[in-house]
DNA sequence: TTGTAAGCGTTATCAT
DNA sequence: ATGATAACGCTTACAA
């Protein structure tokens, strides 16, 4: 097979606890040997075995993630992320491996964590449950959540602040006289729909304006979902003047469908998304949003995620990282003219 | 420590290897005891170590997924590629480990082969030179290059049909009367740019239209590069009538140069892009492009590196999958009113 | 049908 | 400073 540690050993006539050592850089071995083992180590090619290493020291250098097949869609949010996590491993010599689950088998969860071929876990789920959480905790496994809040106490998670992102938009809307703004939903009752929901009521509330129902539409987990949201708003007899999409995947939707009404965005509606992901400036006109730090969630993800598999003894670390409000012009009045 | 065979063997009063056999489905063995076995498994909690079971095969089961950072700003390609290709490992029991390698540095690619951290590598570069894979053959190491095809001869690849796909694209074009048909190509001349130009230039020759060098501008790979490379041909005293963008996201930057100019799509300037991404229908109006079967390309590009995992030595794979053209608004004339 | 024992390649402990 | 040895958890000839 490959070169081993064995190969260097019987080369230089040494023990291949030695030639261990010397490769990984303990002090009780003299500087000479040292040279010799590093010396012949690349002259042979070798390099140490990832099974070996990790069966003898317990410990993969492996994190996993694991995320549900929907997140494709969200493909901006998703390639950001990832990337960001992956960088932020290989950093520090770990390697991001991919697990597709969606959390609806406790099972295959219990499979994977009891592999042990990673070292802790980066959930990307739009809903993390308790069950799951408390199975996490009681198989004592390192995990982080990605991107949203958990209710559970002892969970730890890395999540935008929704909230105060939502309530930006909103004043922003508010103080462009808006006063009818609908509002796409999730069916779900996540945490991240809960904090962008409550953004958008208090909004209104600090502004003085009542709450109308009736500007408040479902959408569900599915392509195309916005699109039928925003007609179903449009059609309403005092149609709201905005629309706050809950992402920007939904305000796209929307946008299409405020089109194909034959109405002019932002004259006759305004609207803003939330992510901020890249797709948002891609319509015309470009959407306003919420911008959230995608790639240092997954970088900060990772750095939490490694603290735990250090020691996962330590008090849940939960983070909220600040978002950006970018203005753009589906919710400004058209400049007169266009400059390069 | 975590639940082992051992813990089973004990508890059962029988030798690790009868209990090794029986959780594997050997059939020498009572089926008395492979109930016993599998009992007391389940009952224990215990799945087998990773480590230890990679050690001992020298496999892992684990495919290593080597992109480089730019995938990133194309992130529907990346989402859709990268899962197509975990659902397919995943489905005969494999994952998929992440690198970003940007292929710059042998030694660090050599090092992750040697550690046999994953039997089998998926590059996703833009380039693979041609040393590379030389070094790549001389490990021995089973390998795939994703989505483009290679001028090495013993490299596999799957890759989409660029040349089908462009001249469709242009016949398309011609089809439609345009002859001044501009066409942003790559600095670095790999094979993907290499088919699409030629289908670009066979296009123009087999509809009997000399070409223009004036019409053929180089973009960078950087965002905004097609942005730029749309406003020199729009600068020609000749402009053309056509845009060929050498993928979506150069046509994307390319609409917005246009719109920027007030010109009008497609009645001024009519706009292609190529592969099919998501974003590419974001757009007002959305843009005719090709669409590749990217999460299939995914999954091919894993059941071919699956087969050569099972033997390196079978002559080099290579696939080229056929593409679809998808004609939008960008290159048609505005119907005269919309429908729902 | 079951058990023994060796080995995968490394690291850690304890002697020397 | 170096070496012998055990151990990590599993699989697989081979023996019983």
């Amino acid at each position: 097979m490959s070169v081993t540690i064995e190969d260097i050993s019987k080369k230089l006539k040494l023990s291949t606890s030695t030639v261990s050592k010397a490769l990984n850089g303990y002090k009780d071995v003299s500087e000479k040997t040292r040279d010799l083992v590093m010396g012949t180590a690349k002259e042979l090619g070798y390099h140490p075995s990832a099974a070996a290493r990790n069966l003898r020291r317990q410990r993969t250098d492996k994190i996993g993630f694991v995320f549900n097949n929907s997140l494709m869609y969200i493909s901006d949010y998703f390639a950001e992320v990832i990337v960001g996590a992956t960088a932020a491993a290989e950093t520090v010599g770990n390697n991001i491996v991919l697990y597709i689950n969606e959390g609806d088998s406790p099972d295959s969860l219990i499979q994977l964590i009891r592999a042990r071929e990673v070292d802790g876990f980066v959930f990307v789920w739009n809903h993390v449950p308790a069950h799951i959480v408390d199975m996490l905790l009681d198989e004592n496994v390192p995990f982080v959540v990605l991107g949203r809040r958990v209710g559970h106490p002892q969970a730890s998670w890395i999540a935008p602040d929704n909230y105060n992102g939502g309530l930006e938009l909103m004043q922003h809307l508010i103080n462009l006289g808006h006063t009818r703004i609908g509002f796409t939903t999730r069916p779900s009752m996540g945490r991240t729909n809960e904090d962008r929901f409550n953004a958008y009521k208090d909004g209104l509330i600090q502004a003085g304006i009542s709450i109308d129902r009736d500007l408040i539409v479902e959408t569900k987990l599915e392509p195309f979902s916005g699109y039928h949201a925003a007609k179903q708003l449009l059609d309403l007899n005092d149609p709201p003047t905005a629309i706050f999409a809950f992402h920007d995947y939904v305000a796209i939707d929307a946008h299409q469908a405020i089109v194909e009404r034959g109405l002019k965005i932002p004259d006759d509606v305004a609207l803003v998304g939330f992510d901020g992901l890249n797709v948002s400036a891609f319509t015309t006109p470009p959407i306003t949003t919420v911008s959230q730090p995608l790639a240092e969630i997954g970088r900060e993800s990772i750095l939490t995620l490694l603290k735990r598999i250090a020691n996962n003894d330590l008090p849940p670390i939960q983070k909220t990282l600040p978002v950006e409000l970018k203005i753009r012009r589906s919710t400004q009045p058209e400049k007169s003219s266009n400059s390069t």
